[in-house]
DNA sequence: GTCTATATACAGATAGAC
DNA sequence: GTCTATCTGTATATAGAC
């Protein structure tokens, strides 16, 4: 790890702030200098090129994920649990609004490029994954707790979509008794999905 | 109307392909020029910006979006109608694998930036959501047809991003019974959301 | 209507004085 | 470590011959 000098974090914090709000392509390196008030010349000294930016920011949000999850972790049950990682998203609906998703963003404008940056952003929706997935798995539903974390992330992930697209914080915010209300049915029935070897039923 | 002349139509449809698969901002006109194969000097005597070429495509999309409109209202039921338009979605299973759904990058995408494609990006959603509103308003859940249009549009989107994230064509597939169970459970419920005066108890 | 050549602007990246 | 000046490439867009 690097050493994490001042101008350092600053300019990681401001390229994160940038990215979300205009996406990757669009920052320019002078935007984020100015942000981190730092000269252009200088902002080389720390990182060689843009990607390598990207990157420290993937790599701050993958560690911001970790502290979401160990506080999560704390909740009195699973399901309070499922839906603090919701809530974490609630607490930040102005930013959802005005320039969606973080993480969902940056997958969908560099799941378009191929590049390491790719792999650093699909990382932490699937470690998001994997932990939804643990939890499902608590609550007994081994057998399905994958798909069913697929579910989770995607309901979540669409109401984001929809909260920026359509710049309405309500859309986010009537999720929460619906994922409630879903865990709920989940954990009751034991079994929301279709096995896998009758999907061709359905289709 | 402008006049549809061919290589006003090559470049519209090079536009769409690349603006799917790379990203608007990624996309350059010479990259437009070439896939259509027009010279690049040629591009503006038909558009004379970038913005108005995505104009078109836009209002392509939508176009494409009253057609299969049209197709589903055929349907023998609105069940069917509904996850009919999920099947058109699966019908262009590898594209949403390569580029993730073209309306819903799109509008992530252009959300972040002021001025008009924001605006033609967002129609094209919120034509969709209307009529998969009135669906759920034939099927006689009236009181709850926009909170519930708004779910099965989110639910698509969502699973369209993870799909594209982690290269998965199964994660878009797996959602067909799952979205034909829900419609049951949705009708058989008459109701499946809180009325909004009453989201303070679950929050 | 078509297409080459080019203007203009600005991006990422580097050189080198301090 | 810092910062100004600048190189180089490439994007959008225009001019103007054909």
């Amino acid at each position: 790890m690097a050493r994490e000098t001042d101008k350092r974090i600053r300019l990681v914090n401001a390229a994160k702030v940038l990215f979300h709000k205009q996406g990757f392509n669009v920052t320019t390196l002078a935007d984020i200098a100015q942000d981190a008030k730092v000269p252009l010349g200088n902002v080389y000294y720390y990182f060689k090129t843009k990607e390598l930016i990207a990157e420290a920011v993937l790599s701050n949000h993958n560690r911001e994920l970790l502290d979401t999850i160990k506080i999560l972790e704390e909740s009195k049950n699973i399901k309070d649990s499922l839906l603090g990682y919701l809530q974490f998203e609630i607490d930040n609906i102005e930013q959802i609004v005005t320039s969606g998703c973080p993480i969902g963003g940056l997958c969908q404008e560099l799941a378009k490029q191929d590049g390491s940056l790719t792999i650093s952003a699909t990382k932490i929706l699937n470690d998001t994954l994997l932990w939804v997935e643990k939890q499902f798995q608590g609550l007994g539903l081994e057998k399905d707790s994958r798909e069913l974390a697929m579910q989770f992330i995607a309901i979540i992930q669409g109401h984001a979509l929809l909260t920026h697209t359509f710049k309405d914080p309500k859309i986010l915010m009537q999720l929460k008794p619906i994922l409630s209300i879903w865990i709920d049915k989940v954990i009751s029935a034991k079994s929301i999905s279709i096995p896998i070897e009758k999907i061709e039923e359905y289709i």
